[in-house]
RNA sequence: GCCAGCAUAGCUUCAAUUGGCAGAGCACCGCUUUCGUAAAGCGGGGGUUGUGGGUUCGACUCCCACUGCUGGCUCCA
């Protein structure tokens, strides 16, 4: 006997094996016919699925209305888009095709590469596989069964996942759909007439299972919904996000700009981007002094040594600009030594490679030997001596990163347990070789700066620093109205060896943090494997506006680099301790989260950010001289404000200081002249009417010592709605 | 780095029949207008069509290489 529990609580009992379908069909007709799935004690399964004979389940029958129907939905568009591929291409081999937000992906390994032109093409014969409305079914089989299976297809990035990815499962299952099958976990739709409007989007690359050695696949991004309407929302959606890009919008608003001269992810600070850059800035300086952080300041630079003691060289070396080298020797043979430390290079190669390269550079420069091998000397002899050579190089490295530089700052004096916490502050700026198909306008760049500190303190003091670190991220981010951001504890793979430092530090590390992000009561996710080489992180990750994630501000804990330089601190004992290091970033990186802040805001800052705060505008020319004398008393008040005095009409001068997106502007004509005041315009609410300028100055100084946030507004620059509803 | 696509004036607004004189709009400059809350009128300057080669009588257009940019590169069958 089997128990059913219905969602709204009324079970129902059937004495022998019963499927969704007729449970549905018991309920009502109307209901089968909508049902698209089953969700059965949680679990989401077709509707053809046979329930236990005895029990007791839960049971929801899914229609077009749940979201998970949705997610079952596009995954049988997946398979269908995959059908039309292969009766359109002969020999294409099938990878994963998969459902993700907002839409799904299936990834083809092509005889000939899919192109865009393809997708009408492609679009056209789901539409006709659809039509056919044939149902998806269902084939159960061993793993060796479905070997063969996917053997005869030829489809052998199937053979490989059964025989790798999904050794463990002794049952498989395939969906057949017409001549169409494909190893499957499902579920899936009843049959295809249950598949609503859909759109194959766009074509991109993307690595058999993630990893870049394995072959590169063609990936199809498509979407689905049950409703033309929803799909056609859906897609404006993505329209109006693209229009919130900050790449735009920083090109149209004059905040930041790329040049191909300086080199590719460099980024140039516009006059206005550097204005708000430098609020920004006052604004955690000002919240650092009062959490007691001192100030440093550090070179760009730094020798190479350095880094080869923090593990940055060669440990990073393929995400650094290149070191350079004073001996023009070095130049040639870094690569040399970047494999030797790497371990790719046996001593005996190392020293062979090394001297002929030194023997071309003699015959090259004329330079006679300078390293004083005997002709007997061994090649330990040998090595020690071009170590040794190599160790004395002045060579400097564009610094990836600030915290070598601070921790010399803290061992430039013996330290005593009675200053700890030691925390040191600067924006300091690093140069990461990124690889050109990652940058990203200013949210992924090769050049940035760090909003950057690190504390060092005694062991017992991690949790409460680490505790005031995750409270001024939050803090910061709350008074920019920054919400939708979750937090990501990267903790160590347990399977890999490429961290520094032992598990049982890390475990410490790891559950303090935990400790830490429990009591002050936020969600978050722990995930292994996500850490820093040097310790484990509590990472602020937002979305962008086109569905990007990007990880701003940070906090890592860290209990190597300590070790590595040998930091200590004098204790209570008058013994010798070493401390614990914390690196910290609020925001992460100015150039990244001003680039969020820019789709956050949609380029319309509030009033205290705003690179124009403020723009007088006059009616005529007859005005000019009064509003001139407006316009410098309010600069003079700490305003950032301009004056448009060219001789246009007052709505092309409106006009254009709506789509500069500037907070303010103050109208001023003969009438303000005569009567001292100027009129107040409010670039969302309009006409506020006339005050006279000390007012306006003390409303406008209330607005930026509030920090309020403005409402920005549902539509781009330059198309902008009146009376947008965005409000932060 | 790799896959696909793109590159015309300051502009992510674009045009240029099959290979046949590179053209608009916005912006900029000048003149006229002196104006009260989202674009006044007229005139003007601006280009080695991303860079370098090639094919051709002739290349923005076709071919090759390079540079840069855009989308993407495991939320597993």
């Amino acid at each position: 006997m089997l128990k059913v529990i219905l969602p709204n609580g009324s079970a129902k009992e059937f004495p022998q094996s019963v499927s969704i379908r007729q449970i549905a069909e018991g309920i009502g007709p109307r209901l089968a016919k909508a049902a698209i799935a089953g969700e059965v004690d949680g679990k989401v399964v077709g509707i053809d699925t046979r329930l236990p004979d005895s029990g007791e389940v839960k049971l929801r029958i899914l229609t077009k209305k749940d979201p998970e129907a949705l997610a079952v939905m596009r995954h049988s568009a997946a398979h269908i888009m995959a059908r039309a591929v292969m009766r359109l291409k002969k020999g294409a081999q099938l990878a994963f095709g998969p459902t993700v937000e907002g839409g799904f992906y299936y990834d083809f390994q092509m005889p000939e590469p899919l192109r865009e032109e393809d997708f009408p093409a492609i679009e056209a014969e789901m539409k006709k596989i659809i039509a056919l409305d044939e149902p998806f079914e269902r084939i159960e089989v061993d793993r060796n069964k479905a070997l063969d299976i996917c053997k005869d297809l030829g489809q052998e990035y199937k053979v490989e996942h059964i025989s790798t990815g999904l050794a463990e499962h002794p049952s498989l299952s395939f969906y057949r759909q017409g001549e169409f099958i494909d190893l499957c976990r499902g579920p899936h739709v009843p049959s295809a007439s249950a598949i609503g409007a859909y759109k194959v989007l766009s074509i991109a690359g993307a690595y058999w299972k993630g990893d870049a050695n394995n072959a590169q696949l063609q990936r199809l991004y498509a979407t689905a919904f049950f409703s033309q309407e929803d799909l056609d929302e859906h897609l404006k959606k993505i329209e109006e996000a693209k229009r919130r890009d900050h790449r735009l919008l920083g090109k149209q608003l004059g905040l930041f700009a790329i040049s191909q001269e300086v080199g590719p992810g460099l980024c140039l600070w516009l006059p206005k981007g550097a204005q708000v850059r430098s609020q920004l800035e006052e604004f955690i300086k000002h919240e650092l002094r009062n959490r007691n952080y001192q100030p440093v300041y550090t070179p760009h630079i730094g020798r190479i040594q350095l880094y080869q003691t923090s593990g940055h060289f060669p440990y990073y070396m393929d995400s650094q600009f290149p070191p350079f080298y004073l001996d023009p020797l070095m130049q040639d043979t870094q690569h040399l030594f970047a494999a030797h430390f790497k371990g790719d290079v046996n001593d005996q190669k190392f020293v062979d490679i090394f001297e002929k390269s030194s023997a071309d550079f003699q015959k090259n420069f004329g330079v006679s030997s300078f390293l004083g091998f005997g002709p007997a000397s061994t090649v330990e002899e040998r090595k020690v001596a071009i170590m040794h050579w190599f160790n004395e190089q002045e060579a400097y490295l564009l610094k990836p990163m600030n915290c070598p530089h601070h921790i010399q700052i803290y061992r430039a004096e013996r330290r005593s347990y009675k200053e700890l916490p030691v925390r040191l502050a600067e924006f300091g700026s690093v140069y990461r070789f990124e690889k050109t198909g990652q940058l990203n306008g200013m949210t992924r760049v090769r050049g940035f700066t760090q909003d950057d500190a690190h504390l060092f303190c005694m062991e017992e003091q991690v949790a409460a620093e680490f505790s005031g670190c995750i409270e001024m991220t939050q803090f910061v981010l709350d008074c920019l109205g920054l919400t939708n951001y979750r937090v990501r504890l990267g903790f160590r793979d347990p399977a890999s060896d490429k961290y520094v430092g032992s598990q049982e530090v890390w475990n410490r590390a790891q559950a303090s943090l935990e400790e830490v992000c429990t009591r002050l009561g936020m969600s978050y996710t722990a995930e292994p494997g996500e850490a820093a080489f040097y310790g484990p992180k509590a990472d602020f990750v937002v979305t962008d506006c086109i569905g990007r994630e990007w990880q701003l501000g940070t906090v890592q804990l860290d209990y190597n680099l300590p070790e590595r330089f040998q930091l200590e601190f004098v204790g209570a004992d008058n013994k010798m301790h070493r401390p614990v290091m914390i690196h910290r970033a609020p925001l992460g990186s100015m150039e990244r989260f001003i680039g969020v802040l820019i789709e956050h805001f949609a380029g319309a800052f509030p009033l205290w950010l705003a690179p124009e705060q403020a723009r007088v505008v006059t009616v005529s020319e007859k005005s000019e001289e009064y509003a001139r004398g407006v316009e410098q008393k309010l600069r003079t008040a700490g305003l950032r404000i301009t004056g448009d005095y060219r001789p246009e009409k007052l709505g092309a001068k409106i006009r254009d200081a709506q789509l500069e997106l500037i907070p303010y502007m103050l109208v001023i004509g003969p009438r303000d002249a005569e009567q001292g005041t100027v009129s107040i315009r409010d670039r969302l609410d309009g006409d506020l009417g006339a005050m006279t300028p000390d007012a306006a100055i003390t409303k406008l100084q209330a607005e930026i010592t509030a920090r309020t946030f403005r409402k920005t507004f549902s539509g781009s620059a330059g198309l902008e709605v009146k009376g947008g509803e965005n409000e932060y």
